[in-house]
DNA sequence: CTTTTTGCACTGACTGGTCAGTTCAAGAGG
DNA sequence: CCTCTTGAACTGACCAGTCAGTGCAAAAAG
Protein backbone atom coordinates (compact mmCIF):
# COMPACT_ATOMS: atom_id res chain seq x y z
CA UNK A 1 0.00 0.00 0.00
CA UNK A 2 0.98 3.44 -0.66
CA UNK A 3 0.78 5.25 2.30
CA UNK A 4 1.28 8.64 0.64
CA UNK A 5 -1.12 9.95 -1.47
CA UNK A 6 -4.69 7.31 -1.86
CA UNK A 7 -3.24 6.50 -5.74
CA UNK A 8 0.79 5.77 -6.47
CA UNK A 9 -0.40 5.75 -10.22
CA UNK A 10 -1.77 9.67 -9.87
CA UNK A 11 0.77 10.33 -7.56
CA UNK A 12 3.34 10.75 -10.48
CA UNK A 13 1.26 12.47 -12.44
CA UNK A 14 0.94 15.05 -10.28
CA UNK A 15 3.22 17.06 -11.58
CA UNK A 16 3.24 20.39 -9.91
CA UNK A 17 3.16 19.69 -5.99
CA UNK A 18 5.63 16.94 -5.47
CA UNK A 19 9.11 17.35 -4.14
CA UNK A 20 10.32 15.26 -6.23
CA UNK A 21 8.90 16.97 -9.54
CA UNK A 22 10.38 20.34 -8.10
CA UNK A 23 13.75 18.70 -8.03
CA UNK A 24 13.36 17.35 -11.80
CA UNK A 25 12.59 21.35 -12.76
CA UNK A 26 15.85 22.60 -11.36
CA UNK A 27 17.46 19.82 -12.52
CA UNK A 28 15.94 20.95 -16.25
CA UNK A 29 17.14 24.52 -15.64
CA UNK A 30 20.66 24.07 -14.62
CA UNK A 31 21.05 21.19 -17.24
CA UNK A 32 19.72 23.15 -20.11
CA UNK A 33 22.02 26.38 -19.28
CA UNK A 34 25.21 24.11 -19.02
CA UNK A 35 24.37 22.02 -22.00
CA UNK A 36 23.66 25.35 -23.79
CA UNK A 37 27.02 26.76 -22.78
CA UNK A 38 29.25 24.05 -22.70
CA UNK A 39 27.92 21.14 -24.74
CA UNK A 40 26.45 17.55 -23.83
CA UNK A 41 30.09 16.05 -23.02
CA UNK A 42 31.72 18.07 -21.84
CA UNK A 43 29.39 18.90 -18.93
CA UNK A 44 29.53 17.00 -16.41
CA UNK A 45 26.45 15.77 -13.77
CA UNK A 46 28.65 16.62 -11.04
CA UNK A 47 28.07 20.34 -12.12
CA UNK A 48 24.58 19.67 -12.86
CA UNK A 49 23.58 18.83 -9.56
CA UNK A 50 25.98 21.69 -8.23
CA UNK A 51 24.21 24.05 -10.26
CA UNK A 52 20.53 22.65 -9.06
CA UNK A 53 21.80 22.95 -5.97
CA UNK A 54 21.09 19.20 -5.00
CA UNK A 55 23.80 16.04 -4.56
CA UNK A 56 24.91 14.38 -7.34
CA UNK A 57 22.52 11.08 -6.65
CA UNK A 58 19.57 12.92 -6.74
CA UNK A 59 19.80 13.72 -10.35
CA UNK A 60 20.16 9.82 -10.72
CA UNK A 61 17.10 9.28 -8.48
CA UNK A 62 15.25 11.16 -10.68
CA UNK A 63 16.52 10.28 -14.37
CA UNK A 64 18.09 6.95 -15.15
CA UNK A 65 21.13 8.26 -16.65
CA UNK A 66 22.95 11.55 -18.14
CA UNK A 67 21.50 10.33 -21.45
CA UNK A 68 17.84 10.05 -20.27
CA UNK A 69 18.08 13.36 -18.59
CA UNK A 70 19.16 15.00 -22.08
CA UNK A 71 16.32 13.27 -23.89
CA UNK A 72 13.70 14.17 -21.32
CA UNK A 73 14.74 17.89 -21.58
CA UNK A 74 14.52 18.04 -25.33
CA UNK A 75 11.38 16.56 -25.63
CA UNK A 76 10.13 18.79 -22.74
CA UNK A 77 11.49 21.82 -24.56
CA UNK A 78 10.47 21.05 -28.02
CA UNK A 79 6.66 20.24 -26.94
CA UNK A 80 6.78 23.86 -25.25
CA UNK A 81 7.58 25.21 -28.51
CA UNK A 82 4.90 23.65 -30.76
CA UNK A 83 2.25 24.45 -28.41
CA UNK A 84 3.71 27.94 -28.88
CA UNK A 85 3.67 28.21 -32.40
CA UNK A 86 0.48 26.49 -32.87
CA UNK A 87 -1.29 28.97 -30.43
CA UNK A 88 0.34 31.84 -32.69
CA UNK A 89 -1.51 30.07 -35.54
CA UNK A 90 -4.64 29.33 -33.65
CA UNK A 91 -5.48 32.57 -32.27
CA UNK A 92 -5.22 34.18 -36.05
CA UNK A 93 -7.20 31.66 -37.17
CA UNK A 94 -9.95 32.19 -34.81
CA UNK A 95 -9.64 36.06 -35.41
CA UNK A 96 -10.69 35.42 -39.04
CA UNK A 97 -6.80 36.18 -40.19
CA UNK A 98 -5.30 34.90 -43.79
CA UNK A 99 -2.75 32.11 -43.22
CA UNK A 100 0.16 34.54 -44.62
CA UNK A 101 -0.95 36.43 -41.46
CA UNK A 102 -0.76 33.01 -39.21
CA UNK A 103 3.12 32.73 -40.50
CA UNK A 104 3.60 35.84 -39.80
CA UNK A 105 2.53 35.51 -36.21
CA UNK A 106 4.24 32.80 -36.13
CA UNK A 107 7.38 34.04 -36.67
CA UNK A 108 6.80 36.35 -33.89
CA UNK A 109 6.06 33.56 -31.80
CA UNK A 110 9.08 31.99 -32.68
CA UNK A 111 11.22 35.14 -32.03
CA UNK A 112 9.55 35.40 -28.20
CA UNK A 113 10.41 31.99 -27.12
CA UNK A 114 13.83 32.49 -28.32
CA UNK A 115 13.94 35.41 -26.61
CA UNK A 116 12.64 33.47 -23.34
CA UNK A 117 14.81 29.81 -23.58
CA UNK A 118 17.81 31.30 -25.32
CA UNK A 119 19.84 28.20 -23.85
CA UNK A 120 17.29 25.83 -24.60
CA UNK A 121 17.45 27.44 -28.51
CA UNK A 122 21.48 27.10 -28.43
CA UNK A 123 21.10 23.49 -27.79
CA UNK A 124 19.20 22.36 -29.99
CA UNK A 125 20.84 23.61 -32.76
CA UNK A 126 24.27 22.47 -31.66
CA UNK A 127 22.54 19.21 -31.29
CA UNK A 128 19.87 18.92 -34.06
CA UNK A 129 22.03 17.41 -36.63
CA UNK A 130 24.52 15.44 -35.20
CA UNK A 131 24.63 11.84 -36.52
CA UNK A 132 25.96 8.93 -34.37
CA UNK A 133 24.33 9.99 -31.06
CA UNK A 134 22.60 7.97 -28.99
CA UNK A 135 19.57 9.85 -28.66
CA UNK A 136 19.80 10.77 -32.57
CA UNK A 137 15.70 9.17 -32.82
CA UNK A 138 14.56 11.64 -30.26
CA UNK A 139 16.37 14.49 -31.81
CA UNK A 140 14.50 13.10 -35.06
CA UNK A 141 11.06 13.40 -33.67
CA UNK A 142 11.91 16.80 -32.26
CA UNK A 143 12.82 18.56 -35.53
CA UNK A 144 9.60 17.21 -37.53
CA UNK A 145 7.45 18.54 -34.29
CA UNK A 146 8.78 21.84 -34.71
CA UNK A 147 8.68 21.98 -38.57
CA UNK A 148 5.79 20.19 -39.38
CA UNK A 149 3.87 22.87 -37.22
CA UNK A 150 5.07 25.49 -39.93
CA UNK A 151 4.37 23.10 -42.71
CA UNK A 152 0.88 22.41 -41.66
CA UNK A 153 -0.08 25.99 -41.77
CA UNK A 154 2.19 26.74 -45.67
CA UNK A 155 0.10 23.82 -47.09
CA UNK A 156 -3.05 25.17 -45.92
CA UNK A 157 -2.09 28.29 -47.25
CA UNK A 158 -1.12 26.88 -50.15
CA UNK A 159 -4.69 24.87 -50.80
CA UNK A 160 -6.31 28.00 -50.10
CA UNK A 161 -4.47 29.59 -52.87
CA UNK A 162 -3.07 32.16 -50.86
CA UNK A 163 0.17 30.78 -51.46
CA UNK A 164 1.86 29.77 -55.32
CA UNK A 165 0.94 26.13 -55.92
CA UNK A 166 4.96 26.17 -57.14
CA UNK A 167 6.67 26.27 -53.32
CA UNK A 168 8.34 23.53 -51.90
CA UNK A 169 6.58 22.79 -48.93
CA UNK A 170 8.86 20.89 -46.61
CA UNK A 171 12.12 22.93 -47.98
CA UNK A 172 10.25 26.14 -47.59
CA UNK A 173 8.90 25.45 -43.77
CA UNK A 174 12.96 24.08 -42.71
CA UNK A 175 13.74 27.47 -44.77
CA UNK A 176 11.75 29.57 -43.00
CA UNK A 177 12.88 27.88 -39.67
CA UNK A 178 16.28 28.51 -40.29
CA UNK A 179 16.14 31.98 -40.99
CA UNK A 180 14.29 32.78 -37.76
CA UNK A 181 16.68 30.63 -35.65
CA UNK A 182 19.81 32.41 -36.94
CA UNK A 183 18.29 35.61 -37.15
CA UNK A 184 17.64 35.10 -34.04
CA UNK A 185 20.11 33.60 -31.96
CA UNK A 186 22.59 36.71 -33.75
CA UNK A 187 19.90 39.29 -32.00
CA UNK A 188 20.29 37.47 -28.83
CA UNK A 189 23.90 37.52 -29.16
CA UNK A 190 25.17 40.31 -30.82
CA UNK A 191 22.01 43.24 -30.24
CA UNK A 192 20.16 42.34 -27.47
CA UNK A 193 18.94 45.51 -26.72
CA UNK A 194 16.69 45.59 -30.22
CA UNK A 195 13.27 45.01 -29.50
CA UNK A 196 11.22 42.05 -30.92
CA UNK A 197 9.23 44.00 -32.94
CA UNK A 198 12.01 45.63 -34.94
CA UNK A 199 13.76 41.95 -35.46
CA UNK A 200 10.38 40.57 -36.63
CA UNK A 201 9.85 43.69 -38.76
CA UNK A 202 13.27 43.31 -40.44
CA UNK A 203 12.25 39.61 -40.76
CA UNK A 204 8.48 40.58 -42.82
CA UNK A 205 10.52 42.43 -44.97
CA UNK A 206 12.60 40.26 -45.94
CA UNK A 207 9.85 37.52 -46.58
CA UNK A 208 7.31 39.37 -47.96
CA UNK A 209 10.19 40.57 -50.86
CA UNK A 210 9.59 44.24 -49.60
CA UNK A 211 13.28 44.09 -49.54
CA UNK A 212 14.27 45.23 -52.79
CA UNK A 213 13.29 48.87 -53.87
CA UNK A 214 12.11 48.06 -57.19
CA UNK A 215 11.53 44.85 -57.12
CA UNK A 216 11.77 42.65 -60.33
CA UNK A 217 11.26 45.85 -62.84
CA UNK A 218 14.37 44.99 -64.81
CA UNK A 219 15.75 42.39 -62.51
CA UNK A 220 14.29 39.34 -64.33
CA UNK A 221 18.16 37.91 -64.37
CA UNK A 222 17.72 37.08 -60.95
CA UNK A 223 18.20 33.26 -61.87
CA UNK A 224 18.66 33.47 -65.34
CA UNK A 225 21.86 32.27 -64.72
CA UNK A 226 21.44 29.55 -62.71
CA UNK A 227 18.59 27.87 -63.92
CA UNK A 228 20.07 24.41 -65.25
CA UNK A 229 17.32 22.78 -67.66
CA UNK B 1 59.84 19.24 -25.68
CA UNK B 2 56.72 19.73 -27.44
CA UNK B 3 57.66 23.24 -28.07
CA UNK B 4 58.62 23.03 -31.75
CA UNK B 5 55.42 22.57 -32.97
CA UNK B 6 54.12 26.00 -30.94
CA UNK B 7 56.70 27.92 -32.14
CA UNK B 8 56.69 26.08 -35.86
CA UNK B 9 53.36 27.03 -37.02
CA UNK B 10 54.94 29.75 -39.31
CA UNK B 11 57.28 27.46 -40.62
CA UNK B 12 54.83 25.34 -41.79
CA UNK B 13 52.61 28.08 -43.76
CA UNK B 14 55.64 28.44 -46.48
CA UNK B 15 56.29 24.28 -46.61
CA UNK B 16 53.07 23.59 -48.59
CA UNK B 17 54.18 20.53 -50.15
CA UNK B 18 56.55 18.97 -47.56
CA UNK B 19 55.55 15.27 -45.77
CA UNK B 20 54.24 17.07 -42.84
CA UNK B 21 51.85 19.40 -44.66
CA UNK B 22 50.39 16.30 -46.21
CA UNK B 23 49.79 14.98 -42.74
CA UNK B 24 48.67 17.91 -41.65
CA UNK B 25 45.71 17.63 -44.06
CA UNK B 26 44.89 13.87 -43.06
CA UNK B 27 44.29 15.05 -39.69
CA UNK B 28 42.07 17.85 -40.53
CA UNK B 29 39.89 15.51 -43.01
CA UNK B 30 39.62 12.88 -39.94
CA UNK B 31 39.12 15.25 -37.07
CA UNK B 32 36.28 17.25 -39.48
CA UNK B 33 34.41 14.52 -40.09
CA UNK B 34 35.07 12.44 -36.16
CA UNK B 35 33.99 15.86 -34.56
CA UNK B 36 31.10 16.56 -36.92
CA UNK B 37 28.93 13.23 -35.67
CA UNK B 38 30.01 13.19 -32.14
CA UNK B 39 31.20 16.09 -31.09
CA UNK B 40 33.98 17.92 -29.82
CA UNK B 41 34.82 16.29 -26.25
CA UNK B 42 33.50 13.38 -27.31
CA UNK B 43 35.70 12.58 -30.38
CA UNK B 44 39.44 11.32 -28.71
CA UNK B 45 42.47 12.09 -30.18
CA UNK B 46 43.39 8.40 -30.54
CA UNK B 47 39.92 8.42 -32.94
CA UNK B 48 41.33 10.54 -34.83
CA UNK B 49 45.13 9.52 -35.12
CA UNK B 50 43.39 5.81 -36.13
CA UNK B 51 40.99 7.59 -38.49
CA UNK B 52 43.98 9.46 -40.33
CA UNK B 53 46.03 6.54 -40.46
CA UNK B 54 48.98 8.02 -38.39
CA UNK B 55 50.52 7.34 -34.84
CA UNK B 56 49.53 9.12 -31.89
CA UNK B 57 52.38 10.91 -31.46
CA UNK B 58 52.21 12.36 -34.76
CA UNK B 59 49.54 14.22 -33.91
CA UNK B 60 51.15 15.72 -30.94
CA UNK B 61 54.35 16.44 -33.08
CA UNK B 62 52.19 18.47 -35.70
CA UNK B 63 49.32 20.31 -33.43
CA UNK B 64 50.30 21.45 -29.86
CA UNK B 65 46.75 20.35 -28.44
CA UNK B 66 43.87 18.78 -29.45
CA UNK B 67 42.22 22.57 -28.92
CA UNK B 68 44.66 23.99 -31.59
CA UNK B 69 43.78 21.22 -34.01
CA UNK B 70 40.54 22.05 -33.88
CA UNK B 71 41.22 25.80 -33.74
CA UNK B 72 43.18 25.60 -36.53
CA UNK B 73 40.38 23.10 -38.81
CA UNK B 74 37.69 26.18 -38.04
CA UNK B 75 40.22 28.74 -39.66
CA UNK B 76 40.58 26.85 -42.59
CA UNK B 77 37.37 25.98 -43.03
CA UNK B 78 36.18 29.63 -42.69
CA UNK B 79 38.83 30.91 -45.20
CA UNK B 80 37.34 28.22 -48.29
CA UNK B 81 33.91 29.01 -47.73
CA UNK B 82 34.47 32.97 -47.53
CA UNK B 83 36.71 32.42 -50.70
CA UNK B 84 34.07 30.15 -52.30
CA UNK B 85 31.29 33.28 -51.43
CA UNK B 86 33.55 36.36 -52.58
CA UNK B 87 34.59 34.50 -55.54
CA UNK B 88 30.86 33.83 -56.69
CA UNK B 89 29.93 37.07 -56.01
CA UNK B 90 33.03 38.73 -57.89
CA UNK B 91 32.38 36.43 -60.95
CA UNK B 92 28.84 37.74 -61.21
CA UNK B 93 30.08 41.50 -60.69
CA UNK B 94 32.72 40.71 -63.54
CA UNK B 95 29.85 39.55 -66.20
CA UNK B 96 28.18 42.85 -65.24
CA UNK B 97 25.12 41.37 -63.01
CA UNK B 98 23.37 43.55 -60.30
CA UNK B 99 24.02 42.18 -56.53
CA UNK B 100 20.95 40.64 -56.43
CA UNK B 101 22.40 38.56 -59.21
CA UNK B 102 25.59 38.37 -56.54
CA UNK B 103 23.31 37.39 -53.84
CA UNK B 104 21.55 34.95 -55.58
CA UNK B 105 24.86 33.72 -56.61
CA UNK B 106 26.22 33.61 -53.32
CA UNK B 107 23.17 31.43 -52.33
CA UNK B 108 23.86 28.91 -54.89
CA UNK B 109 27.81 28.58 -54.07
CA UNK B 110 26.74 28.34 -50.39
CA UNK B 111 24.77 25.19 -51.13
CA UNK B 112 27.29 24.02 -53.37
CA UNK B 113 29.64 24.17 -50.08
CA UNK B 114 27.70 22.77 -47.83
CA UNK B 115 26.94 19.57 -50.51
CA UNK B 116 30.90 19.39 -50.79
CA UNK B 117 31.86 19.86 -47.27
CA UNK B 118 28.66 18.70 -44.83
CA UNK B 119 30.62 17.59 -41.77
CA UNK B 120 31.79 20.98 -41.46
CA UNK B 121 28.94 22.99 -41.72
CA UNK B 122 27.70 20.63 -38.93
CA UNK B 123 30.39 21.43 -37.07
CA UNK B 124 30.29 25.51 -37.56
CA UNK B 125 26.21 25.12 -36.71
CA UNK B 126 27.08 22.97 -33.32
CA UNK B 127 29.54 24.98 -32.22
CA UNK B 128 28.74 28.41 -33.83
CA UNK B 129 26.52 30.07 -31.12
CA UNK B 130 28.45 28.45 -28.25
CA UNK B 131 29.44 30.01 -25.18
CA UNK B 132 31.92 29.61 -22.40
CA UNK B 133 34.21 28.07 -24.85
CA UNK B 134 38.27 28.15 -24.73
CA UNK B 135 38.19 28.84 -28.60
CA UNK B 136 35.70 31.26 -28.16
CA UNK B 137 37.16 34.37 -30.25
CA UNK B 138 38.43 32.05 -32.87
CA UNK B 139 34.61 31.13 -33.43
CA UNK B 140 33.08 35.03 -33.28
CA UNK B 141 36.20 35.85 -35.95
CA UNK B 142 34.75 32.79 -37.82
CA UNK B 143 31.57 34.07 -37.93
CA UNK B 144 32.21 37.53 -38.43
CA UNK B 145 34.05 36.29 -41.51
CA UNK B 146 31.58 34.41 -43.27
CA UNK B 147 28.50 36.79 -42.50
CA UNK B 148 30.38 40.06 -43.81
CA UNK B 149 31.24 38.38 -47.23
CA UNK B 150 27.14 38.33 -47.15
CA UNK B 151 26.52 41.89 -45.54
CA UNK B 152 29.60 43.14 -47.62
CA UNK B 153 26.78 42.28 -51.02
CA UNK B 154 23.89 43.50 -49.66
CA UNK B 155 25.67 47.26 -48.89
CA UNK B 156 26.45 47.89 -51.76
CA UNK B 157 22.95 46.70 -53.02
CA UNK B 158 21.47 48.91 -50.68
CA UNK B 159 24.22 51.64 -52.03
CA UNK B 160 23.52 51.36 -55.52
CA UNK B 161 19.26 51.60 -55.05
CA UNK B 162 19.47 47.88 -55.67
CA UNK B 163 17.70 47.36 -52.38
CA UNK B 164 15.55 49.12 -50.09
CA UNK B 165 17.60 51.57 -47.56
CA UNK B 166 14.93 50.29 -45.05
CA UNK B 167 16.36 47.12 -44.68
CA UNK B 168 18.49 46.18 -41.98
CA UNK B 169 22.02 44.89 -43.34
CA UNK B 170 23.83 42.58 -40.63
CA UNK B 171 20.50 40.96 -39.09
CA UNK B 172 19.31 40.39 -43.62
CA UNK B 173 22.51 39.09 -43.91
CA UNK B 174 22.46 36.43 -40.58
CA UNK B 175 18.53 35.89 -41.74
CA UNK B 176 20.02 35.05 -44.94
CA UNK B 177 22.97 33.24 -43.77
CA UNK B 178 20.35 31.04 -41.71
CA UNK B 179 18.10 30.07 -44.25
CA UNK B 180 20.44 29.08 -46.92
CA UNK B 181 21.99 26.70 -44.06
CA UNK B 182 19.31 25.12 -42.30
CA UNK B 183 17.63 24.48 -45.58
CA UNK B 184 20.60 22.66 -47.02
CA UNK B 185 20.95 20.68 -43.68
CA UNK B 186 17.86 19.64 -44.10
CA UNK B 187 18.47 18.71 -47.72
CA UNK B 188 21.43 16.94 -47.03
CA UNK B 189 19.53 14.92 -44.33
CA UNK B 190 16.54 14.42 -45.23
CA UNK B 191 16.24 14.47 -49.47
CA UNK B 192 19.65 13.96 -50.69
CA UNK B 193 18.63 13.25 -54.21
CA UNK B 194 17.36 16.77 -55.07
CA UNK B 195 19.31 18.51 -57.27
CA UNK B 196 20.92 22.01 -56.08
CA UNK B 197 19.24 23.52 -58.46
CA UNK B 198 16.13 22.35 -57.11
CA UNK B 199 16.84 23.21 -53.58
CA UNK B 200 18.26 26.60 -55.40
CA UNK B 201 15.39 27.84 -56.98
CA UNK B 202 13.25 27.18 -54.03
CA UNK B 203 15.18 29.61 -51.79
CA UNK B 204 15.64 32.09 -54.27
CA UNK B 205 11.37 31.91 -54.98
CA UNK B 206 11.11 32.15 -51.21
CA UNK B 207 13.58 35.68 -51.15
CA UNK B 208 12.07 37.18 -54.13
CA UNK B 209 8.86 37.00 -52.69
CA UNK B 210 7.38 35.42 -54.78
CA UNK B 211 5.87 32.86 -52.76
CA UNK B 212 2.80 34.09 -52.40
CA UNK B 213 0.06 33.66 -55.30
CA UNK B 214 -1.63 37.20 -55.70
CA UNK B 215 -0.36 39.30 -52.96
CA UNK B 216 2.34 41.45 -55.49
CA UNK B 217 1.07 42.65 -58.25
CA UNK B 218 5.15 43.10 -59.37
CA UNK B 219 5.86 40.01 -58.90
CA UNK B 220 3.33 38.21 -61.38
CA UNK B 221 5.76 38.81 -64.60
CA UNK B 222 8.57 36.52 -63.14
CA UNK B 223 6.68 33.59 -62.50
CA UNK B 224 8.17 32.17 -65.71
CA UNK B 225 11.72 31.16 -63.75
CA UNK B 226 9.76 27.57 -62.48
CA UNK B 227 12.86 25.95 -63.60
CA UNK B 228 12.92 22.66 -61.80
CA UNK B 229 9.96 20.17 -62.70
C1' DC C 1 -1.57 10.99 22.33
C1' DT C 2 3.01 8.52 21.68
C1' DT C 3 5.65 5.42 19.74
C1' DT C 4 7.05 2.71 16.00
C1' DT C 5 7.22 1.59 11.25
C1' DT C 6 7.45 2.50 6.45
C1' DG C 7 9.47 4.03 2.36
C1' DC C 8 10.24 8.24 -0.52
C1' DA C 9 13.58 11.59 -1.55
C1' DC C 10 17.98 12.69 -1.08
C1' DT C 11 23.11 12.39 0.14
C1' DG C 12 28.13 12.15 -0.97
C1' DA C 13 32.16 9.23 -0.71
C1' DC C 14 33.76 5.80 -3.61
C1' DT C 15 34.85 2.87 -7.84
C1' DG C 16 36.24 1.57 -12.29
C1' DG C 17 37.13 3.23 -16.49
C1' DT C 18 38.51 6.71 -19.95
C1' DC C 19 41.33 9.96 -22.09
C1' DA C 20 44.62 14.07 -22.99
C1' DG C 21 49.02 14.57 -23.04
C1' DT C 22 54.10 12.72 -22.30
C1' DT C 23 58.11 10.14 -23.21
C1' DC C 24 61.39 7.83 -25.88
C1' DA C 25 63.87 4.63 -28.53
C1' DA C 26 63.81 3.00 -33.04
C1' DG C 27 63.14 3.77 -37.66
C1' DA C 28 61.78 6.09 -42.56
C1' DG C 29 62.63 9.36 -45.97
C1' DG C 30 64.34 12.93 -48.51
C1' DC D 1 71.97 13.92 -40.95
C1' DC D 2 68.06 16.25 -40.07
C1' DT D 3 63.15 16.25 -40.22
C1' DC D 4 59.33 13.61 -39.57
C1' DT D 5 56.89 9.41 -38.11
C1' DT D 6 56.06 5.26 -35.31
C1' DG D 7 54.21 2.63 -31.46
C1' DA D 8 53.75 1.47 -27.13
C1' DA D 9 53.90 2.34 -22.35
C1' DC D 10 52.83 5.57 -18.77
C1' DT D 11 50.71 9.33 -15.75
C1' DG D 12 47.35 11.80 -13.62
C1' DA D 13 43.14 14.09 -13.93
C1' DC D 14 38.48 13.66 -14.57
C1' DC D 15 33.95 11.63 -14.59
C1' DA D 16 29.55 8.51 -15.08
C1' DG D 17 27.37 5.74 -12.35
C1' DT D 18 26.83 3.14 -7.60
C1' DC D 19 25.49 2.26 -3.00
C1' DA D 20 25.12 2.26 1.93
C1' DG D 21 23.20 5.35 4.73
C1' DT D 22 20.31 9.78 6.53
C1' DG D 23 16.13 12.61 7.36
C1' DC D 24 11.51 13.11 7.41
C1' DA D 25 6.53 12.95 7.22
C1' DA D 26 2.66 10.19 7.12
C1' DA D 27 0.51 5.87 8.54
C1' DA D 28 -0.04 2.13 11.75
C1' DA D 29 0.18 0.33 16.24
C1' DG D 30 -0.22 0.65 21.01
Amino acid sequence: MSRHTAGGTIASMDSSNTRREATRRKLFEAAVTLIAEQGFSSTTVDEIAERAGVAKGTVYYNFASKNVLFEELLRHGVEMLAASLQNAADEVAERGGSRVDALDAMIHAGLYFISQYPALTQLYVAELWRTNRTWNSTLMMVRERAVSVVADVIRDAVAGGELSEEIDIPLTASALFGMVLVAALDWQSFQPDRSIDDVHAALSRLLQGRVSGHQHAGGAGAEAGTCPS
